[in-house]
DNA sequence: ATTATCTATAGATCTATAGATAATGC
DNA sequence: ATTATCTATAGATCTATAGATAATGC
């Protein structure tokens, strides 16, 4: 046992140490939350992933309700801005004169190359929204957190096509969500349909077919 | 207060008795599992919503996951044998010539009309589908049921076009059944995001645009 | 005589709080 | 001196079982 050992514990900072336990205690309770739901899930469980005790949970959070708030919004801003971002720059550049299939891309992939990019992280928080994305408490987080970022998409595919009536841009929206909610949500259903020729984690299989798909699906509407 | 407002009970046969119980408590919990899931809802819940001791649940049913797999099970036989036999019916139709389109209209068209036709008990039904299609409880119970109904469409939509390879085919259909899920789900988010110009309950304008908006997305993955 | 329903309760959680201890910070 | 973490515990559930009572069935 070399010195090196025995202090297992780096010296740090409060405000270091302070912001570790956080992010540890999100990233436990990000996962367990995508798996189980809120309801499914107890503060002891996230507590024994961390390995801390259950009472400093209510150190960092006032309640159960106010970590599982916060752990939808850790993540929320940065895939909303980055998204919006996105859009803005997809509008400068196609100067008036969007496209379905151009806007839904720039939509979906940006979102998918996110945890395509990122990691397990961020699949966890995928999943966790598409966990809850049909809840009580899931909805209104939504609404609260992307309603920004998905009114632009559907401002800009309004203009793409005109001539589609607003009901049925709703709608393919609705259908578009669908499709995504349910890739995040990797239950590996598809997997076992499709006897393993398709996985349900494989997202740039879905980030190759999905705006295609839906774009083509909008069109259609027009009929 | 005339005899027969005292006389509340009217008089059953035990079995009469049984199957009323029985569907008061199957009713109960399905629509409270459709709104918080399996950990979200209390045998208490249940018990209390539908007018009886706790106890009772535990003399028709063992656990509460049993409850659960029990409202399950009730109709999923009902939507799926349907499906199955318009799918058959179908195929005979097209005598081996069937079309994308139409075996999507079938397979979706089908089981929608059994929410719009029967009524709030089966739209519960369908939203606790999905509301638990994503979970592991309910993704083991989905296998279970709809596997055969879902690889009968697919085997249709194989035979509709050898052109489309298979691995396109199980993700269009992984888009399909998304786009689905989060109809049956009725979470009202669409009400809020078109400010009530589409309501989540419309099930009749989805059935106008699913499955030709799912049959143009399926066309559109050769290219 | 059997079945449906209720009463009483054990045992196991679970959330949340109060207060103690250990570590950093000035 | 302040912040991070733990110990101890109250109070409120929740699931599940044992056994009693009330209603039907032969």
């Amino acid at each position: 046992m070399a010195e090196g050992s025995t202090a297992t514990r780096v010296r740090r900072t409060k405000a270091e140490q302070r912001a570790e336990s956080l992010e540890q205690i999100l990233d436990a309770a990000e996962y367990l939350f995508s798996v189980n739901g809120l309801h499914g899930v107890t503060l002891r469980d996230v507590a024994k992933r961390v390995g801390v005790h259950t009472t400093l949970l209510h150190y960092y959070f006032q309640d159960k309700k106010s970590l599982f708030e916060a752990v939808f919004a850790r993540r929320a801003s940065v895939t909303s801005n980055r998204r919006i971002e996105a859009l803005d720059r997809y509008i400068a550049e196609t100067a008036g004169k969007p496209t379905l299939k151009g806007a839904l891309t720039v939509f979906l992939d940006t979102d998918l190359d996110l945890y395509i990019e990122r990691g397990e992280p961020w699949r966890n928080y995928a999943a966790f929204c598409a966990r809850v994305s049909n809840t009580p408490e899931g909805a209104e987080l939504m609404d609260v957190h992307f309603d920004p970022v998905v009114l632009k998409l559907i401002a800009i595919l309004k203009e793409a096509r005109p001539d589609i009536p607003e009901e049925d841009i709703f709608w393919g929206y609705h259908f578009v969500t669908g499709a995504l909610m349910n890739t995040l949500a990797r239950t590996g259903r598809i997997d076992r349909l499709s006897g393993g020729l398709c996985r349900s984690d494989d997202f740039p299989a879905v980030k190759k077919r999905l705006a295609k798909f839906m774009a083509a699906g909008f069109e259609a509407l027009k009929d």
